[in-house]
DNA sequence: AAGCAAATCAATAACCGTTCCTATTATTCA
DNA sequence: TGAATAATAGGAACGGTTATTGATTTGCTT
């Protein structure tokens, strides 16, 4: 394993390939915490901390998504290009939201203030249709 | 003390007031570990757990805005209305940056999507104009 | 003002997510 | 193959925050 600069290739060791797998496999945006569960029992001395370390490294290499959630645990995104992130307060679920409105906030934000933008981190919590509709059912908002 | 509801009114203990005044005096966004800094000193029996609860009790009140950091504490404002923040990477101050545009992001998600958004958290990251400067002086980008 | 219940307090332990450390094991490549 | 390098497991440590505790203060009722 050589580079580590954004967007390079990793080299892949046993350990960072699973866990890799692992969060490409399933879309459900899942914490450090979760791909190192799921993965514990068929590699029994798998750890934490390496979980960790490979989920932050295959994120800078621009191969992950971290999402910074803020109030909880970060959580990591198989898929790589421009989106956002809804979280449901209900179910707790991520889902994903597609807002190109949010594109032109550098531009908006040098213009008004004078400030460089070089990075757009958006939450939003809710209730997702899932929710809602389960809610209604109950004829209670 | 009798109500916590949203934006219903709070008595003020005697900690309380102080530590309200320190958010609404000084508009650099303090975390609980700065406000707490800055009152020990006079307040020499003031302790950091009595900051954090009254100041997650003023925000849940209304009183004041409180703005998750995705990699750092939690900040807290003494400017309730909507807005949002930029914090800087250079100097680390946290900026207040006007973006009406988000406004529509909650019914553009109900309407493509079908969540209900209920809270639009924002986090910018970049480097401000004064930081910005003298760069720029430095000949160096 | 006295008595009492509720609120608040300081101090500190516990908690949670994450990073760091160390000795060991695996991988690379000369 | 063997020396250099990188990755690992396991667990300690860390920073930010919340919960617990027992003591103190406040507000209310009379």
């Amino acid at each position: 394993m050589k580079q580590k600069g954004q967007g390079r290739i990793l080299n892949f060791s046993r350990q960072r390939e699973i866990i890799y797998n692992q969060v490409m496999k399933y879309p459900t945006h899942p914490t450090a915490e979760e791909v190192y569960r799921s993965l514990k029992n068929d590699n029994p001395n798998l750890s934490l901390g390496t979980v960790y370390r490979n989920l932050n490294q295959l994120s800078e290499a621009g191969m992950l998504l971290k999402i910074p959630i803020a109030d909880g645990s970060d959580r990591f995104d198989g898929r790589t290009d421009n989106h956002y992130h809804m979280i449901c307060e209900k179910c707790l679920r991520v889902f994903d939201v597609e807002l190109n409105c949010l594109d032109s906030i550098p531009q908006t934000v040098i213009e008004a203030e004078g400030h460089r933008i070089t990075r757009v981190t958006l939450n939003l919590k809710g209730v997702c249709r899932e929710c809602l509709s389960s809610e209604n059912n109950k004829t209670e908002q």
